[in-house]
DNA sequence: CATTCGTGACAAACACTGTTCGTTCGCGTG
DNA sequence: CACGCGAACGAACAGTGTTTGTCACGAATG
């Protein structure tokens, strides 16, 4: 026998592994130590085992991610479309989904690498198109407006992402970096400075949500 | 001597190491072979040297994508805002924009992960923001809008590449995949698999900027 | 109770990655 | 001609994802 190998007997009954408990490391890891630190590895140690063993149950780093992001997109609850609230029920919506993504700094970007067709989106993609048509969009419209809902929110928790691990520039310093360019070439910029930082990131997904709606809205019945 | 060394008198006057030609190179392995392929070494090695010299033109491999991202950004042409053509001159630009990005497939998905605070994108940048102005915007919601229209082309970027390099899914698979979901769980996806599928890249691209143009113009005055 | 069996964990190995750093060598300068 | 400076090199380090052969354990069998 090995001198460092420990028999199972001795180990205190670890529980066995399955796709839950990897994602649940996975997920730990994340928020712990950030989106590089989610290595096979070290998602591994972590459940005391080797690499190798989580490849039973997670197709792979992709894969795992892809689980990971499905486990995320899950927490969002659904409420059922509602003509008379669809409004409200969108912002909800999209806030609860834009939270659930801040909640998990890094996964807002594998959301873009890996085409989100999981069960978890599909319901949500569904859940949208059923407000937007309680909206009373039309068909096609409300159908490539999920895509753009889609785009705005991963869009928006990016920016929560790299603004919160990035340096720390928390507006004010990127105001100055905008108001201190060369006024000669970017005369809009170093003038607008102000308005171009102001606001919060929710002040700021609020806006776009509401800019999409009011086009959504405008444009019924045109092409 | 060792045996494997060539002297640089033997060697066909390699033309000496630059930024430009780091950069070159690696957009090029970009092109034909994806974003995984631009690896240090392998750009070092369509140079013909080692890795660790490149570190001398590029700090390490983010710096490398952020100059390959900034050449790229630089191609987009740039048109003199004119508050008489400010629609047309809007869709131009963004269509620019759109169509550098997925000429180097792998760029887009690189613009979300980097702030894009380089020369070229702020020059991007505040000819967007001088159209939104000319366009007759309010300043604060023409400054956020440029954020929204980022999203907007970053994404639609993005989307493209996934479906180029993806499983090949031209819009007939997808929509079979839509169309198979249980009926009961996802009864508007199913009913509405065409709409959902509806329309090439460009098409929906432009939809998606004409939709915030139109809440742009509709909501201008508001709060 | 003894033995076999197969499942699933394990660790090592492979082929990579980004990055650092000491050494060496060619070329322009004095 | 000799010098030195800076750029290029290649080895080394610490990681990465993934595959695979081996092996111990628990349960089922005789």
């Amino acid at each position: 026998m090995s001198p460092a190998r420990r028999s199972t007997r001795d180990r205190p009954a670890k529980p066995p592994l399955s796709e839950e408990a990897v994602v649940d490391a996975a997920l730990a890891i994340l928020k712990s130590e950030g989106l590089d630190a989610v290595s096979m590895r070290r998602v591994a140690t972590a459940l005391d085992t080797g690499a190798g063993s989580l490849y039973v149950y997670v197709s792979g780093r992709d894969g795992l991610l892809q689980a990971m992001q499905d486990r995320v997109m899950a927490t969002v609850e659904l409420d059922q479309p509602d003509p008379a609230h669809w409004h409200a029920q969108l912002h909800t919506l999209l806030a609860r989904m834009h939270g659930a993504l801040v909640a998990h700094p890094g996964i807002a970007a594998t959301t873009l690498a890996i085409a989100p067709r999981s069960e978890a989106a599909l319901l949500l993609q569904e859940n949208l198109l059923g407000i937007l048509l309680a909206g009373g969009l039309d068909p096609q419209r409300a159908a490539w407006a999920t895509d753009v809902f889609a785009a705005l929110v991963t869009h928006a928790a990016v920016e929560d992402d790299v603004r919160r691990t990035g340096h720390q520039e928390l507006g004010a310093e990127l105001q100055q970096a905008f108001a201190g360019l060369p006024t000669d070439r970017f005369p809009l910029i170093t003038a607008y400075a102000t308005q171009l930082v102001a606001g919060d990131a929710g002040q700021r997904f609020r806006f776009a949500v509401d800019v999409v709606i009011d086009g959504l809205l405008a444009g019924n019945g045109k092409a």
